[in-house]
RNA sequence: GAGGUAUUAGUGUAACAGUAGCACUGCAAUCUGUGGCAUUGCCAGUGGGAGUGCAAGUCUCCUAUACCUCCCCA
């Protein structure tokens, strides 16, 4: 019989066979969390709760969704993320509602809600929560990521809370171990010179013709002039080069540049790795004065930025108020711990005893032999399921637990209990009423 | 939103258009009262859909997802 003939029966007899089933997958650009990358989430938070405790932040938490207007006052209406990213619910009331695209509007608008600005000034704030994007995923870029934030809000707008707000963001970062952390850090200015400033560079670019600017500073230049100085492109960098620059030439005001001025003293105090980037300019409209970036070696997106942003509350309708704060991508922390190597984390406690039961009578009474250590508060846990010696030894030498306890139909018949020392081989039997306590005595 | 690459068991990988293999993991037996080692066996796979062709993991198209360069951003 010729190969082919028979290749083609086989085919056939696979495809009558098996019905493909096509399994649901989790929506673009979201993702699980799975139970061998929770130590990395669980680190994280710990980090930064102990962090927050320590500078006095007080944990807040806002819904998930929020009116739309909220953000597209404060984001701004010309960036991307209000454009195109934003996911939109319409509720059967006529709401706009969206997942929110990031923390800091929401916090601001809890913040004037609730009169938190009558309570002692300022309020350090923290948040830890989901966030969602439309965007087109890629590495360390999802619809839907994780951030931490901090926010110091009213009071007066003292650098040193600049200062701070870099600091504790930074501090949590190298908590983390990751390593060659630098920030990068800018000052945009404030609504009396941004506005020249910008006007200025404008008429620098517009010296130059179609050829010469790329596509992409083209639209720039009319929609968010700012950007230009962000651009990769290598002739726009060029041009760049000789481009008026925000912290030089009284293009920042007297009060920026003085802001600015002691938000570096501060940082310098502290000896932070940072670099003064003129170019540094962020994407929402909500930020004035210092801007900032952390970055970590061979990543070359943020882990973590922030800013001032004295103008948000003016924004959601109320009056001005000093404001800066940060945000830290949790997705990015967690695969910078991955690559760099950080190891030998567990969330859950090693096991300090393993019970293993022989016969109908021991696995009777395992439940409840392992409720009475619990109640001592010793970890014991089994394979109930399985019936051989061997097979629950063998778990037990897996879950690296320190003693086995075995519990067998001789041993049911005499209230007894064998402890085995699972590292010297080492066994002794004693009385079932006496295990909690024997056990205890040998885990010391 | 624009271009590009990739997708083979749970994981990591191999296969010139011609028998889908290996390693780890998991399960089990050897060994129904003593683990780690070992041996043997078992479970499990070409993302989905169409096309070309005697024959498709391999070629073509569509689709989904992931990733890369941009845009933008945590």
């Amino acid at each position: 019989m010729p190969k082919s003939i028979k290749h083609q029966k086989n085919k056939v007899v696979r495809k009558g066979k098996k019905e493909k089933k096509t399994l649901f997958q989790s929506p673009k650009g979201m993702h699980d969390i799975l139970p061998q990358e929770q130590p990395y989430w669980e680190k994280i938070r710990r980090v930064s709760n102990q962090i927050a405790d320590f500078y006095n932040f007080s944990r807040i938490d806002t819904p998930i969704l929020e009116m739309a207007e909220i953000f597209e006052r404060g984001i701004g209406e010309g960036t991307d993320i209000i454009e195109k990213q934003m996911f939109t619910i319409r509720t059967k009331g006529g709401d706009r509602l969206v997942l929110r695209p990031e923390g800091t509007a929401p916090i601001i608008r809890s913040y004037l809600q609730h009169g938190l600005s009558r309570l002692s000034q300022p309020m350090k704030l923290y948040y830890n929560g989901p966030m969602f994007r439309y965007e087109k995923p890629q590495a360390g870029r999802y619809r839907q990521f994780h951030q931490v934030g901090f926010e110091t809000i009213g009071g007066d707008d003292d650098p040193i809370f600049d200062a701070q707000i870099i600091l504790i963001t930074y501090q949590l970062i190298k908590e983390l171990k990751i390593k060659n952390l630098t920030i990068q850090i800018n000052s945009i200015g404030c609504k009396n010179c941004r506005p020249a400033y910008r006007r200025k560079l404008q008429s620098y670019y517009n010296k130059f013709g179609q050829n010469e600017i790329c596509k992409d500073c083209q639209r720039r230049l009319v929609i968010n002039p700012l950007r230009l100085l962000d651009c990769k492109n290598e002739n726009c960098a060029l041009i760049r080069e000789q481009a008026p620059i925000l912290l030089n030439n009284h293009n920042l005001c007297q009060s920026c540049n003085n802001h600015f001025k002691e938000t570096l003293e501060f940082i310098d105090e502290l000896k932070l790795p940072y670099n003064l980037n003129p170019f540094l300019v962020r994407g929402l409209d909500y930020y004035n004065r210092t801007v900032f970036e952390i970055f970590t070696e061979g990543v070359n997106v943020a882990l973590a930025s922030g800013g001032r942003y004295d103008y948000l509350a003016e924004m959601l309708g109320s009056r001005k108020r000093a404001a800066v704060g940060s945000s830290i991508g949790i997705e990015r922390l967690v695969e910078v711990m991955k690559t760099q190597g950080f190891g030998g984390l567990s969330i859950r406690s090693k096991p300090k005893a393993f019970l293993i039961h022989i016969g109908e009578q021991a696995k009777k009474q395992s439940l409840g032999l392992i409720e009475e250590f619990r109640k001592s508060g010793i970890k014991v846990i089994e394979s109930l399921w399985k019936d051989s010696l061997k097979s629950q030894l063998r778990v037990a030498d897996k879950e690296e637990a320190t003693l086995s306890l075995i519990l067998g139909q001789k041993e049911v018949f005499e209230e007894s209990i064998i402890i085995r020392d699972m590292r010297s081989g080492a066994q002794e039997t004693v009385p079932l009423r006496k295990a909690v306590e024997e056990v205890k005595k040998r885990l010391k």
